[in-house]
DNA sequence: AGGGGTAGGATTGTGTACAATCTAAGTCTG
DNA sequence: CAGACTTAGATTGTACACAATCCTACCCCT
């Protein structure tokens, strides 16, 4: 049963980004436009908007008169963005623990437990989309829209850093962490949260290895001519 | 001497953007994709480009079949856009404090006395413009290109925020407080340039007028039809 | 056999035509 | 005369066609 109404740039857009965080679609990866366009039932025209928009929240490069690749982070920007939100993440989840509701609180259980399901039925990608939901769930709860779109790009790129530089394949990230955060938001707890949240995501990036020298070129050229 | 050379699309983003600045462009200002894109010389395709990263940008709002407008920030998503700041410009300017060199300060001190003399000839909107670049190159300083990208977004829409908030017309930013900030970037002092930063943001917020109710209005006529 | 050059195919960049939709003016009616 | 309906104009949404560019494979020459 296919999608007969043709979706529109930003449905597209977000589909695509759901498949990079699930690990469907990879670091490196070509974006044909005459394929995305026949997968979506669209034209071109509405496949260029979703491919530009992807590549304005930093997970698409897109390269003149040669495509859109699904982009590949660099280690410096691996650590920038989890610099960034070492500085956001924190701060969202103090003003979150000072709003959350009852049916906040239940909706973060509900994402923990699909969580426990995805990675008990060996489907990490879908575990990992649904650990990334959780933060972007947090940001939502705080009520500060502005940063919740910088966090929803951060998470983005993360997933495609997670697909390049994870250490195990298969040990995610113990969901444990998020429990006790959901815990210190029901109890609204700002500071317990806040610190949670910081310790979570350093353990989040001691499972990366960004060790100075992989950096790798995309050509001959751009290695030589590097200093 | 125009430009006969057709610009691409992002050359047109960023002059829009910059027209945003300088407050040449006001919030509310309809702009229309065959008169942009004859002043560009440009087709629509192009034009449509360039407003649609602007829209993702937060500087325009695009509606369906209406076209696209510039932005008018409402009280709630300025203060959500200074309070982004906050969270962010200290520690880059923390950042900043401890890699820069003295080309960096030069350059600022070369911004701060094109203020100075802008403000002096009573172009308030190149003061605009560049007292924003000011902070944007700080970000820039502090080498943080993911945060550096935020922090361009923020500015973008505080100029939208000051065309619509700001108190007293004439009275700028006093830019005594960029001097005293370069003076602890060159100190290397990253923790007095942090703090200095603060209080520059807090001062910037209380000379706007969020109070609670300053009743938008959708359209021009609403806005004249009212007392 | 290796290297360089060239022609062909494929993919993206841009302009333009047509369809869909909204805005506004004009008309008709109570 | 006010209000609702209709119609014409203008503007955006989308698809398509052509131009520009790049990649690949083949051929020729040394």
């Amino acid at each position: 049963m296919q999608a007969p109404s043709a979706p529109t740039a930003e449905k597209i857009a977000d589909h695509l980004t759901e498949a990079v965080h699930e690990h469907k679609v990879l670091p490196g990866m070509k974006l044909s436009e005459d394929e995305v366009g026949e997968i979506y039932s669209v034209g071109r025209t509405v496949v260029r908007q979703a491919l530009r928009r992807l590549a304005h929240d930093g997970l698409v490069t897109i390269e003149r008169n040669r495509g859109a690749f699904v982009a590949k982070p660099t280690i410096k920007e691996a650590r920038e963005v989890f610099e960034a939100r070492a500085l956001l993440e924190p701060r969202i989840t103090h003003a979150a623990a000072e709003r959350s509701t009852d049916a906040d609180i239940a909706l973060l259980h509900r994402h923990i437990d699909d969580e426990h399901a995805a990675v008990h039925a060996g489907n990490s990608g879908m575990a990992l989309k649904l650990s990334g939901q959780f933060h972007i769930e947090i940001a939502r709860i705080a009520d500060q829209k502005t940063i919740e779109t910088f966090i929803r790009q951060l998470i983005s790129r993360s997933s495609l850093v997670i697909a390049l530089y994870w250490r195990r394949r298969n040990a995610l990230c113990e969901s444990d962490a998020h429990h006790a955060l959901v815990d210190a938001l029901h109890a609204h707890n700002g500071e317990a949260a806040a610190e949670l949240m910081r310790e979570h995501l350093r353990d989040l990036v001691t499972q990366l290895d960004l060790r100075d020298q992989p950096e790798q070129f995309a050509s001959l050229k751009d290695a030589l001519l590097s200093p």
